[in-house]
DNA sequence: CAGTGAGCGAGCTTCCGCTTGACTT
């Protein structure tokens, strides 16, 4: 029916286009790539010059379908898909796999979705960029390469199932690397300084002045020997010096800086985020969330200060242009803001108005004016000594952005902190109240989170903003990271303190290293890293997806031929792959801890079929090896000796109880105590290796209670039919079903027949119950 | 559901980037 035909990439976008231009034309959209590399197999014809065999994947195949018939009833063909690599071979594929004429198709482009930017992009029309469309396909192949010869390595050499690929393998390394940065840590100490000093003002008013020495002392003993001087030092003010600072607001979102920010202001994990974001933007309020781009429409950038002037003034306003820094961005839509900056709030889930606000709060606050702080530095002149204390402090004078937001730090660290000091004079001569020399500790590097690996991965140029979540979720579902808690130690550290001439010391101590939802390599994690990086340096380098992207660049400038450029790369990996198949062994990251006291066999740990496991003797012995899995949180990188001899204490014969023995050991499920064929967990606070008779005893009969008071009702009639207690209130078991008991009945009046009855009707409604694994299983 | 750690060795797994649903609890 319509004269033109304009196909975009994202559905949400295609309805929005279409209010744009007139009845003329009709917009629909591919939903990304509609064609890829054959699922199976490399699906690279290699004695054919490397020529990709693609195919249209069958959740595809529909919608292919579709738009074939769309097309025939229209006269010209947009293609608008997006201005890069990608959006250009979506292009392409559509214009293969729909047959299009290069006559009657146009190709169009438009970087933000206004009426202005359409029409001008409708007038300027031009044809397919193949030698763009190259550098893609060289992209594509050579990923796929990588991936589908690197990960049939692993299977063979470490287990089945594991994969490698250009961007997973190289966030893998960077934690794993982290990991054993923080292993080899050493703290370096030093004694910290600060003075307490007391002023009085023209009234005589009494307040406090926070200086900081200006260098830290290397023991114990300098320390001491300070605040012995300062006993009957006289401390004078020497400078007061004033300064104009000040603080600019960041660019807008891009996708990895929203991860970041809602991760340290909201808690969103990188997909919650993403989840959260697409709903935003199918509702229409807010522009494109996989971007790599900090530009603003200039219609934004109006509508922004329009906004600032109503709601703060022109003193607030100032419209900046951002410019990104990021490598590899190719800067194909807006940054992420609201579609309409007048809406300060929206309807929706808690979530999703908090994120919005977040986004708004970011785009409002790039195009207003700087802060302004005045920071005041007092130097304090010590008689007897040449070390100066020093006093900071920062007065805002004009807040600008921060009246609406503020960039949060991962390293919140408030020992910096910068207050308002109280009003000083030079030469004023300071008694001090207290001075307190403390010990401190240089810091470990920090654990990764999944937003800090993003920025990372950004950082380095590698994976894209589409798809920074999924590879988060690979390398967790590999098992090749994990996202854990850690428990902090608690470390000594001392203070000396000088008080009213008299010094005293103290022994203090503080929690350190506690860790929330950090990413910790596993052992299987770090032993792939280590193979790859002893075969394929070249691949998981830091450098190969910069240096490959600057082929590519060459590619796209039409100054290289893709499958040249693919050769190249292919004639100096293939050889690693052959070369690391044929010399080397198998790689289970095995390590020998020393020998067992008892029987005088090595204790070795590597990983086996089922995880990391401890073994006491060798395969090759006359005697069997025993074995004992590792616990969580260990690792075969850094457990010790005694640690592993310690895994084989269990299970253990705790006690009797009712003539039957207690068995304490760790199952899958954590630490159990066994009675009588029956498991009862261990709580958190109880350790297998200690729980004593008494303990277990009082566990089971606690459990036995929990139980009884589970049950709510028996019938003689069916003894498998039971009215239970559970978490989300009564229910009905049968034959290891559960069915909801209506709201108006009452669970302890059901008799047999009523609950026959409710099985009966709740049977009919609710299709066959269907496995835990039945769901995750046909995700495949 | 709380175990396993050798073995016949079939037949399978896997990449990165573009996009959204269609499934249940």
């Amino acid at each position: 029916m319509g004269k033109n035909l304009v196909i975009v990439e994202s559905p949400a976008k295609a309805k929005t286009i279409e209010k744009f231009l007139g009845k003329d034309f009709q917009v629909t959209s591919s939903f990304g790539h509609i064609r890829d590399l054959k699922k199976n197999g490399i699906s690279i014809d290699f004695k054919n010059n490397y020529t990709p065999i693609y195919e249209v994947p069958t959740d595809k195949k529909k919608l292919v379908a579709e738009l074939k018939k769309k097309v025939a009833d229209s006269e010209i063909i947009w293609l608008a898909s997006d201005e890069d690599r990608e959006g250009e071979a979506i292009a392409w594929h559509l214009c293969e796999e729909l047959k299009l004429s290069t006559e009657n198709t146009k190709r169009i482009v438009f970087h933000e979705i206004t009426k202005e930017a359409i029409l001008h992009a409708i007038e300027c029309p031009r044809t397919i960029d193949l030698a763009l469309v190259d550098a893609q396909q060289a992209r594509r192949v050579l990923d796929r390469i990588v991936g589908f010869e690197l990960s049939p390595v692993l299977w063979k050499k470490i287990k089945p199932s594991l994969s490698a690929g250009r961007v997973q393998s190289v966030a893998v390394r960077l934690i794993v690397e982290r990991e054993r940065e923080i292993n080899s840590f050493v703290p370096i100490e030093s004694y910290r300084v600060t003075g307490i000093f007391e002023i009085k003002d023209d009234k005589g008013v009494l307040s406090e002045l926070n200086a900081e020495l200006q260098n830290r002392f290397k023991t114990k003993k300098e320390a001491e020997q300070f605040l012995e001087k300062c006993k009957d030092a006289t401390f004078t003010i020497a400078d007061i010096s004033k300064k104009p600072t000040k603080r600019s607001p960041s660019a807008p979102f891009t996708t990895s800086t929203l991860q970041q920010e809602a991760a340290r202001k909201l808690g969103y994990s990188v997909s919650q985020t993403m989840m959260i974001a697409q709903k935003l933007y199918e509702s229409g309020n807010i522009t494109y969330m996989r971007t790599d781009s900090v530009n603003l429409s200039s219609l934004a950038v109006n509508t922004a200060k329009e906004e600032i002037l109503s709601f703060a003034g022109e003193k607030y306003s100032k419209s900046r242009h951002f410019t990104t820094t990021s490598k590899g961005a190719q800067e194909a839509h807006e940054a992420i803001r609201p579609t309409y900056l007048n809406k300060h709030t929206i309807e929706g889930t808690k979530q999703e108005k908090n994120l919005y606000e977040l986004i708004w709060k970011r785009t409002i606050a790039s195009q207003m004016a700087d802060a302004e702080m005045e920071k005041t530095t007092v130097s304090i002149n010590i008689s007897n000594s040449n070390e100066k204390f020093v006093a900071v402090g920062e007065v805002l004078v004009f807040d600008g952005f921060l009246k609406v937001y503020m960039e949060s730090k991962d390293d919140d660290d408030d020992e910096n902190e910068q207050k308002m000091l109280p009003p000083l004079k030079v030469n004023t001569v300071l008694p001090y109240k207290k001075i307190i020399c403390t010990e401190r500790f240089t810091q470990r590097p920090a654990r990764y989170t999944e937003a800090s690996l993003v920025r990372k991965l950004e950082e380095l140029g590698i994976g894209r903003p589409s798809t920074y979540a999924p590879t988060i979720s690979t390398i967790q579902n590999r098992g090749y990271v994990e996202k854990a808690d850690k428990e902090g130690e608690t470390r000594k550290y001392k203070s000396l303190s000088l008080i009213k001439g008299e010094i005293k010391e103290l022994d203090n101590t503080e929690v350190v290293g506690t860790e929330k939802s950090k990413l910790f390599p596993t052992d299987t994690g770090a032993v792939v890293n280590d193979f790859l990086n002893e075969y394929f340096d070249a691949i998981i380098n830091y450098n190969f997806t910069a240096n490959v992207e600057k082929e590519f660049d060459l590619v796209a400038a039409g100054k290289l031929e893709w499958r040249k450029a693919i050769d190249k790369f292919y004639k100096g990996f293939h050889p690693l792959v052959e070369d690391s198949l044929q010399n080397t062994e198998k790689k289970v990251g095995e390590r020998v801890l020393g020998t067992d006291p008892k029987t005088g066999k090595p204790v070795s740990v590597k990983i086996g079929r089922f995880g990391a496991v401890a073994q006491i003797g060798l395969a090759t012995d006359e005697e069997k090896p025993q074995f004992a899995s590792i616990k969580k949180g260990q690792s075969i990188e850094t457990i010790s000796l005694e640690e592993a001899l310690e895994l084989f204490k269990l299970p253990r014969q705790v006690g009797k109880y009712e003539d039957e023995e207690m068995i304490a050991a760790v199952g899958r499920f954590g630490p159990y105590i066994r009675h009588n064929g029956t498991f009862y967990s261990l709580p958190k606070d109880l350790d297998p290796l200690k729980v004593t008779e008494d303990e277990a005893i009082s566990i089971i009969d606690a459990k036995r209670l929990a139980d009884k008071n589970k049950i709510i009702k028996t019938f003689t009639e069916d003894t498998d039919l039971r009215v239970l207690n559970g978490r989300f209130g009564p229910y009905i078991s049968k034959e290891k079903t559960n069915y909801k008991i209506p709201k108006t009945q009452k669970p302890e009046e059901l008799s047999y027949e009523d609950c026959l009855a409710i099985i009966d009707k709740e049977g009919t409604t609710k299709p066959v119950k269907k496995g835990k694994y039945a769901a995750k299983a046909k995700k495949k």
